[in-house]
DNA sequence: CGCGTAATTGAAAAGTATCAACACTGGTGG
DNA sequence: CCACCAGTGTTGATACTTTTCAATTACGCG
């Protein structure tokens, strides 16, 4: 659940060290934001290092997380490539490393650099599949269920990321989530 | 919901007028299959007339509908793009008229007409945004709301599509959809 | 008419949220 | 060094929502 892009990743720092005008290396510390809600988006944004949640806060005051990025992951590209406004806000989990690419840098790579072009398609094309499956997933099963393939993908789990974010994940809240834990090791010590 | 993407249908038959021969066109019957889940795709589709659905059978037997495509709309891209298996079957729901494309010749379109290349990026980010947002929407409201929300953007909703499939789109029981429905004409018609 | 599929409904059971109180932690300032 | 605070996590009781199950009705079609 904590998905990652290593094929993206190496090329675009190959790419930074060809062009190190175009790619743009920042640092965000535990909790900033690196992009807001319903904001414009002029730069597409690649994890280097760290963990950064997508996360979309609704009109009920609610927050769904929609993914957790980890390194090579790509954010910002749907908005650049949609020219709207950001759908979701990003903020970084642990310290994190990014690499930005301004819109027109981008757009201009699209244009002009094949591999990088299939690499983003493939790159989007990813991200549907993989949001599609988890959504259904979840759609059409308990919250326990849905728990264990969570700790299946991601065993440190627990440790990285906080219970507010995992509940804020699942859609549920967090009483609930505390509820399914203790059940399971109800389950698992005594048998 | 039912959602449509004439400016990719408008190319694609441009594309067609001229090249007949690497675009397919198709007809299908209510009912019948396009794209089995979990078998290899050779073709992209692009719907030119009628509505499909595209959804996905749980290991539990639960069937859960990612989207309905209208004219337009594009499926077996994700699959042709990363050379996975198919994760959704796709039936269609009315009579159906289908523009195929096999991949090699959608390959060749990617590398080799810009405008296409442009579309299809497009029509993948499109996808992310719309079920990011309404995996974000289910989560975080209530059956009321999304039944609301549905109706507000597919009013002629219940006479297309069956009871059935609106429930397995909302991930809910036909049970509580009902519920839901004569709770709504109860409220509409005293007041 | 008779069949199969889709739709409807009630009652009981299961699942989940809400609310409110309390515990734990690390950091800050007196 | 302790008191305090804010953020995070934990827990029980209760109310509400949704599913499950089963029985019944409505509809389209050969």
């Amino acid at each position: 659940m904590i998905r990652i892009n290593k094929e993206l990743l190496q090329y675009i720092t190959e790419l930074r060290s060809r062009r190190e005008d175009c790619i743009i290396a920042e640092k965000y510390d535990p909790g900033e934001q690196v992009i807001g809600q319903e904001k414009r988006v002029l730069s597409v944004h690649i994890v280097k290092k760290g963990i950064v949640k997508c996360y979309l806060t609704e009109d009920n005051g609610k927050d769904f997380i929609q993914e957790f990025f980890g390194e090579g992951e790509i954010f910002g590209e749907i908005e650049v490539l949609n020219g709207t406004l950001s759908f979701c806000a990003v903020e970084a989990i642990t310290g994190t490393d990014i690499y930005r690419i301004p819109r027109e840098q981008f757009n201009l790579l699209l244009q002009n650099d094949k591999k990088f072009n299939t690499l983003i398609l493939k790159a989007l094309a990813t991200k549907i599949r993989y949001t599609g499956l988890r959504h259904s997933y979840h759609q059409s099963h308990a919250i326990e269920d849905n728990f264990l393939r969570l700790k299946a993908q991601f065993p440190r789990l627990t440790g990285v990321i906080s219970k507010r974010d995992i509940a804020n994940y699942l859609g549920i809240t967090q009483r609930s989530l505390n509820r399914v834990i203790s059940e399971l090791q109800q389950k698992d010590l005594p048998g």
